[in-house]
DNA sequence: GGAATACTTAAGTTCTCACTTGACTATTGC
DNA sequence: GCAATAGTCAAGTGAGAACTTAAGTATTCC
C-alpha cells in the first residue's frame, strides 16, 4: 500500500520522541548524539527516528568526518500544514453559516 | 503512559481513512452509516474511527433516533495547527537568518 | 598503530493499530 | 408485532511501529 506523504508526515508528528527532535532543531543543527542525548533510548533507537524523518522529508542530514550533522527542511510541514488549514477554515465556514442563521431565527437584542 | 492529546490529533490525522472522513464532514454533519459508504470497510472499523476521532476531540456526535449523528469540532485542530506554526516559524526564522548571513559574506550585485 | 568516538546495520521482541467476524440492542416502518 | 435498519460490543488476527541488543564500520586523537 503507497503510504502517503501525508500519511508519513502525521505519524512522524504523532511520536513525543521524534517530535522533541523537531523542536531541538529549531534551535540549530545537531548531530544524532545530540538529539539523542535528552531521550531515554539508544543511539540506534534515535537513528532509526532521525532516518524516518530523513525519509519523510522533515529533516535533511549530512556527515561530516564521523558525525551526521541533522537540520530540520524548512517546507517539510507544508503539506501538513496546509491540509489543517483547509480543514479548520472549512469547518470554521459551515459554523459561521449555522451561527448567521442562529442570529436570524433568535436575535439578539441590540 | 499518559498518551499526550498532540499524539493522539497527529496519530489520528494519520490515517487516510480517518482525513477521509474530516473532509467529508467539512461539507456537513454525517451518520456513521455516509461516512462508511465511500470507505471499503465494515461499519464497526468505522465506528472505531469515529470513537476515537471523539475521544480525540476533533469530532462531537449525538444521537438521533436510531442514528448517529457527527460533527466536526471547529477547534479541534488548534493544537496541531499551533504546533506546527510554531516549528515551521522557528526553522524559517533560522533559515533567513542563514540567508541574512550569506547575502553579508557574499554580497548579490545590484 | 591502537584506543576511543560516532555512527550503522541486522535481527529479534513487544506492543499497538486497523481491521474483521459474529452476536446483540435499539428504532422505525409496514 | 415483526422485519429491516442503524448502530454497538467483544474477541481475535495480521501488520507495522518502536524499541533493544549485539554486532559491525569509519574517523579522530594520542
Amino acid at each position: 500500500m503507497p503510504t502517503s506523504q501525508l500519511d508519513r508526515t502525521f505519524l512522524a508528528l504523532a511520536d513525543p520522541g521524534r517530535r522533541a527532535m523537531l523542536t531541538r532543531l529549531g534551535v540549530g543543527p545537531a548531530t544524532v548524539s545530540e538529539l539523542a542525548e535528552p531521550l531515554h533510548m539508544t543511539l540506534s533507537a534515535v537513528l532509526q527516528h532521525v532516518n524516518y524523518l530523513e525519509d519523510t522529508g522533515l529533516v535533511t542530514t549530512r556527515k561530516e568526518g564521523r558525525t551526521r550533522i541533522v537540520e530540520p527542511s524548512p517546507d517539510g510541514l507544508g503539506q501538513a500544514r496546509d491540509w489543517i488549514a483547509a480543514h479548520e477554515a472549512a469547518w470554521h465556514a459551515r459554523f459561521d453559516r449555522l451561527g448567521a442563521a442562529m442570529d436570524l431565527i433568535y436575535p439578539k437584542e441590540n
